[in-house]
DNA sequence: TATAAAATGGAACACTTGTACTAAGAACAT
DNA sequence: ATGTTCTTAGTACAAGTGTTCCATTTTATA
């Protein structure tokens, strides 16, 4: 945590303007810093505060109050919450429409797990993905697409079984492996006219 | 989402307020609104920022500036990463020093996941936890806790077999009973002796 | 030790931002 | 119509906040 070649002083502010920021969820002023490090003039928060700004360690917009953030810092993002996904029925394809419909549910996560990609969710409905180490009631963060590489975790639809299912998809020779997250499964193997890439998925949250 | 009984330029002012703090990181000023929402005095703005507070529908402290906050809005946990948990050991008990010991590598979730507890999260270690549908790589989120209501999740260490694992738990007449997630697998019994609680499983979190 | 560089203090100043006052138009019920 | 209430305008002012200047002290460097 501690960067080295950082004084104690801006140490301090930084840890200062990060606590500041969590318990009031907007920024503290120069004179807030003042108070919370125990310095005496605006003026030294104001040189520290431009040493960190040059050094990239603060952003901060001049002429708006309250502005200091700490950049790497974690940001929100509302992921939809689409549908669901059963092995019966193909699961909902976001449209342009109804990504940024409000109406509908959304979950809340960090950019941490989004891994700042652009992800829609979906609930699981019934224990059909168990071999997939994926619950009834799990949710899963899914990107569209309709390709994908080699080992990524797809949800595929079979169309002669006519049922969707999450597997990691291998191309091999005129054939696809889709090979079960859980290792003690085996694959199984189908023809590439007999499957179609519905989305990938990123991740997986459960809640108990 | 649409609140009855809200005027349309309120709920405009709502809408405005939450995309500014989402595309900023600070919250908009009375100008900003005024500007954001094509009004065209500060005065309209002020009514209906004052008619907003009354009912609760934004939060702001008067005499600081750009602090204008909606309720209800997820926040940003740093959940402390422990270490991992694997069958053949007992896995890390935070103290009171761990939680806070910014050394440690954290991870970001929002409020939404952890559901306000105190959790702290273990990155699972091999692929013992299979019949939990808990993946190698997988992350849990744990509450400490020594006790346990019928039908938690649980990590346990099970003294005779000096392993950990993780099951739901269910007091039965002088014997223990766990049941794992995978409702394919058959659970187990154990002497009440034998078992030690050492957390609550509160959630799991896989990324691909 | 001598010198430069960095950090600190104090205070004034300028810009940003919230608030109050007044007046006028719009909606609505009597 | 008439009055009441809600909304919109324009403006001025007060308070919060960032910035600058200069002097002083501390720390680093040769």
């Amino acid at each position: 945590m501690r960067k080295p070649g950082l004084s104690e002083t801006r140490q301090r502010i930084l840890q200062f303007i990060h606590d500041f920021a969590d318990e009031h969820r907007y920024a503290p002023t120069v004179r807030d810093i003042l108070k919370g490090c125990n310095l005496s003039s605006t003026a030294v928060v104001q040189h520290h505060l431009n040493v960190l700004d040059r050094e990239g360690l603060i952003d901060r917009d001049p002429k708006v109050f309250r502005s200091i953030q700490l950049p790497n810092r974690r940001s929100i993002v509302h992921v939809p919450l689409l549908g669901t996904i059963a092995a019966g029925e193909p699961i909902p394809v976001p449209s342009s429409d109804t990504w940024r419909d409000e109406a509908d549910d959304t979950i809340e996560l960090t950019d941490e797990i989004t891994q700042g990609k652009q992800v829609y969710a979906l609930k699981v409905k019934g224990s059909s993905m168990i071999d997939a180490l994926i619950d009834d009631g799990d949710t899963v963060l899914m990107q569209p697409t309709n390709s994908a590489d080699n080992g990524d975790m797809v949800a595929v639809w079979l169309k002669d079984r006519e049922e969707v299912t999450l597997k990691r998809l291998f191309q091999e020779h005129g054939r696809i492996r889709l090979q079960p997250a859980n290792c003690q499964m085996s694959p199984i193997f189908v023809d590439p006219a007999n499957v179609e890439i519905q989305g990938k998925v990123i991740g997986v949250i459960r809640q108990l």
